[in-house]
DNA sequence: AGATATAGTATGATTTTATATACTATGTTT
DNA sequence: AAACATAGTATATAAAATCATACTATATCT
C-alpha cells in the first residue's frame, strides 16, 4: 500500500487550485473555445458558432462572457454595422497555452492515436 | 489580423481530440478525483468521500464508473466484510499525470498565486 | 443483542447547463 | 422596398448533472 506524507488538512489545503481550475475550464466548451481561439486565431463571434458543431447562440455567448469574467479572453468592440466583436487572449489567458498544448498533445497520443494533424510529420 | 493556414475541414477534425478530453475529464469533480487518486494515493472510495467536500456517494460512484470505463481507473474488489474496494491508476491513468502536473503547477501560479505548497521551498 | 464499519444502490428532488425560437439594431446591397 | 449581415438579447423549455435521504449487506466488536 502506498504511504501518504501528506495529513489531512493539507490534502484539503492543497486541493484549491484544482478545484479552481476545474470551475474556471469546467463546462461543455470553453477548452474548446480556448483552443480555436489560441491555435487557430478566430476571433469572431459567428466563425465560432460555425466551428462548435451544436452549440447555440446563447450558450456561447455565456461561454464567452464567462471566459472574460475569468480573465482568459480579450473582447474588443467595433461600433460598426452591422456589428463587429473581436475575441482575443488576454495576457492571462496566454498563459494558460501551455496548458492547452499539453492536453492537446496528450489527446492526440493517448485518447485518439488514430487521428492524423495533417500539419505534422 | 491573424492569418488562418487551416481552412474549414482541417479545423473541425483538429478539433475531435479536443473535444473527447472534453466529455472525458468535464464533469465537477474527475480531474479533482484523479489528482487525489493520483498525487495522494487515495485509493478507498471513503477516504475520497471524505476529501471531495460536498459530494454524494451517488456521484462519487458515478464519476468513479466513468474513470473507471474511459479506462482511466483500476477497481480492484476484495471479497471482505466489511466491503474492500481500491481504486489505482492504469497505466493509461499514468500517461495523464504530466497534464494533472501541468494544469496544477499552472493553477499554482496563475489562478491560486497566493496558495502556497508547503511542501515545496 | 445491538452498534459499527464499508461500499455501495434506489428514488426522487433540485440545480445547472443547454436548447429552441423569436426578436433587436441599422448600414449596405439587390 | 425588401433582404442581408453580425452580434447579440429575451423567454421559455428540456435535458443533464448533482444532491438529499433512506436503505442494503454482513462479519466483527462491545
Amino acid at each position: 500500500m502506498a504511504e501518504n506524507k501528506f495529513n489531512s488538512k493539507d490534502m484539503i489545503a492543497r486541493c484549491v487550485p484544482m478545484s479552481r481550475l476545474q470551475s474556471v475550464i469546467g463546462g461543455k466548451w470553453k477548452i474548446l473555445i480556448l483552443w480555436y481561439i489560441a491555435f487557430y486565431k478566430v476571433q469572431r463571434f459567428g466563425e465560432l458558432m460555425r466551428r462548435l458543431d451544436g452549440i447555440t447562440q446563447s450558450t456561447l455567448t455565456k461561454q464567452l462572457r464567462e471566459l472574460e469574467n475569468d480573465g482568459f479572453l480579450h473582447r474588443e468592440i467595433y461600433k460598426e454595422i452591422p456589428p463587429k466583436v473581436e475575441y482575443s487572449l488576454t495576457e492571462f489567458g496566454e498563459s494558460f497555452v501551455p496548458v492547452l498544448e499539453t492536453m492537446i498533445a496528450w489527446s492526440e497520443s493517448y485518447l485518439c492515436p488514430d487521428y492524423k494533424n495533417p500539419y505534422e510529420k
